[in-house]
DNA sequence: GTATGCATGAATGTAAACAATATTTTTGTT
DNA sequence: AACAAAAATATTGTTTACATTCATGCATAC
């Protein structure tokens, strides 16, 4: 693979591009520009991958073949890798990194790990959150009300992540919000199965819009209270659909 | 620098030694045997040295100089860097990766984020701990206790961890076992100063034996309770540790 | 026919080389 | 002496090369 002369194409044939070299402006220089990492951008598409279920549970992880896919070496899907294992989506065994295969078992120590992440969250986001915060999360909601509409299905999940980050970002606790990122990201693995769900959308939403008023009237109980009641229910709706329909994606073992 | 035959005399000068060759017993094939490699043994290492305030926070990672300092090349402390920042004790900037500060306030978080974990741990545990690990966990208490009589510090620190991991252990449920180890390892770096106030190790014992025997006698609010009390006096020490004895390690910023 | 041994290939850990940027030092000019 | 330009250095991202281990297949011996 011959080298492209200073990046400016881009990497290889079907490669990942690296950065824009045609934006010459102020702050052209690279290194710290947005992180455009060929590490990192292989990570969020391995982690996308997972999360849609195109890597699905069980899966294999080669560095080569990925490298082969992905159009770079070997070394940034390796730590691309390392950091999926880290993060829990991955597992290393012996006989190579697999995607990490989820039990209804799991599904359910996941979802209840996150209850207990997410109670201290709503505790402390209607403690210390700020009013500027409290409007950010009223646009949240709203986000979400307008993509239920229009069924926007997938700006709908991003805004739910983006919601229940948001309201541990107000409880100003960095490794309470640094947890619940990560469980948001694993969660997110079937975070999608009750949305399809008939009225499970609207349902969604009037338990988060409970959510946020009990937030915004500084109703600690009440908020706390609330979401542990909307996340249980998320996880009764996503165990019995795992539990009845059978192989709700592909290549998992039950 | 020449590679030496065969692995034989390890890496090099005054390098980490990989592993024994000389061993040809069963198994002497080394891939998959006790995961002796490189990139793990420096991020023990390097979260020891930061666990242990050997390297300071907020002090800068150099991959080079870790290199050299380690014998060994870029590859492997590059890998065991990314993971500091994955598991949050170091963190990444666009000068560079840094051992992560610590201010009070993330004490204090940090110490909350746990309670809440352990507080669904020790639920757990009394619902659905086996027998077996009930006595395991009489064993890892009764080996603080010898720790304490003994005066040895470093053990009685790698029981308590021991014991908060396993009470996690107990509970059955994968992802909060992760999250637990994840806590345990970044709550290392303040565990060990309340440890030395005078009576605090016999009293951390004594708290210990109660949350032990409420999870014995399956009592669970008991249980919750107890170790939310021990975990908020822990915290509450701490706390009054950094605010009173300013700079409990070198190079903090508060 | 079964089993042992060796060769081949695939996958991965590690090291070294290469490329590019950020920073510092030096140098030159005013 | 002070500032600007340029060179040198340091640090890091990425690729490539090499070493080792593990799996597979084939050949040979019993």
């Amino acid at each position: 693979m011959s080298r492209s002369v200073l990046y400016e194409t881009g990497r290889t044939s079907s490669g990942i591009r690296r950065r824009e070299v045609g934006s010459i402006g102020p702050c052209a220089a690279g290194r710290s520009a947005a992180s455009e990492y060929l590490t990192e951008i292989v990570y969020k598409r391995l982690e996308a991958a997972i999360l849609e279920g195109c890597l699905t549970p069980g899966q294999q992880l080669l560095e080569t073949a990925l490298a082969k896919e992905y159009g770079v070496s070997r070394t940034p899907v390796r730590e691309a890798l390392k950091l999926l294992v880290k993060g829990g989506l991955a597992e290393i065994t012996s006989s190579g990194i697999f995607v990490t295969a989820l039990t209804v078992k799991d599904v359910r120590g996941l979802l209840q790990t996150s209850q207990a992440l997410q109670g201290l969250a709503s505790r402390l986001a209607v403690e210390r959150g700020t009013e500027e915060q409290m409007v950010q999360l009223e646009q949240i909601l709203s986000v979400m009300e307008a993509a239920t509409a229009q069924g926007y299905l997938q700006q709908w999940i991003a805004a739910d992540k983006n919601l229940h980050t948001h309201i541990a970002l107000m409880g100003d606790n960095k490794s309470l919000v640094r947890m619940v990122r990560q469980m948001e990201s694993l969660v997110g693995r079937v975070r999608h199965l009750a949305i399809h769900l008939p009225g499970r959308l609207a349902q969604s939403n009037l338990e988060h819009r409970r959510i946020v008023e009990a937030i915004r009237a500084r109703n600690t109980e009440l908020a706390e209270q609330t979401i542990q009641e909307h996340l249980r229910n998320g996880e009764r709706l996503i165990v019995s659909i795992l539990q009845n329909f059978v192989v709700p994606f592909a290549g998992e073992r039950f």
